[in-house]
DNA sequence: GCGACAG
DNA sequence: ATCTTGTCGC
């Protein structure tokens, strides 16, 4: 597992972060409808913490897309770089996201991760804070419907319903398993909406959530407690060394 | 002004 | 996100 720090520079009052998504937002990529599902590699990225010791780590596991086969997969372990305020969760999360995503051996291909991208108040989520600053194609597929109304879509799995600020569709409730509650879907970058949730879908043959988020939620709680027990007291201040 | 609010 | 036992069901 490698080790990350806080960038220099990253922001430190929720202020300043507001400013670093006004500014960013205009380099997110829309016109582009991204992998076809079923090709390729995807690859899931979520994150584990542990506030009161200042751990946090993340993990991104690449999957077969045709297969869903568990093809790679990485961790990083750093420091909390932001408290979760909503709306300004890629903060938190975002600096070892992308030190996992670095310590992979391929390319990731199309990324999903765990909570929104255009669906956000400012309209640059997670998602798609992630896409720009890796180029890579990304999706958001999140658990709530955060702040966004919608109407239930029908029973069958497959079902989906528009995502609604006020009138403004940003993104989509899909229905991944008949019965049961939909999970809702946002283009980051570099994807169209209805191939996110196409991809989402191929993802989800089995459970409500993609096969993505799963294998990175089951492998970044796995690292972090491994994390845990290996130094009790949190991280030291500098980063681990090789002999 | 107050409450709600991805993870 | 995380705190947390058993329990119902495939």
């Amino acid at each position: 597992m490698t080790t990350v720090r806080v960038p220099a520079g990253w922001p430190a009052t929720e202020e300043e972060a507001r400013a670093v998504q006004d500014e960013l937002r205009a380099k997110v990529v829309r016109d582009e409808p991204g992998p076809p599902p079923g090709t390729g590699r995807v690859t899931g990225v979520d994150v584990a913490y542990d506030d009161e010791r200042d751990v946090v780590v993340a993990a991104a596991v690449v999957l077969d897309a045709a297969s869903l086969d568990v093809v790679a997969e990485a961790t990083a372990v750093g420091r909390i770089s932001f408290p979760y305020v909503p709306g300004l969760l890629a903060f938190r999360e975002i600096p070892t996201v992308l030190a996992a995503l670095d310590a992979l051996p391929g390319e990731p291909g199309l990324v999903v991760c765990d909570g929104y991208g255009l669906a956000h108040p400012r309209r640059f989520g997670l998602a798609s804070h992630l896409g720009v600053l890796t180029g890579l194609p990304t999706i958001g597929v999140a658990k709530n419907p955060f702040t966004f109304t919608y109407a239930d879509p029908a029973d069958e799995r497959g079902s989906a319903a528009p995502l609604l600020a006020g009138d403004e569709e940003v993104g989509r409730a899909l229905r991944t398993r008949a019965g049961v509650k939909p999970v809702f879907v946002s283009v980051g970058h570099r994807v169209s909406l209805d191939n996110a949730c196409a991809h989402t879908l191929a993802l989800a043959p089995e459970f409500r959530l993609p096969e993505s988020t799963r294998r990175a939620d089951a492998l970044c709680r796995r690292a972090l407690r491994e994390a845990l027990q290996e130094a009790p007291q949190g991280l030291s201040q500098e980063p681990a060394t090789r002999h």
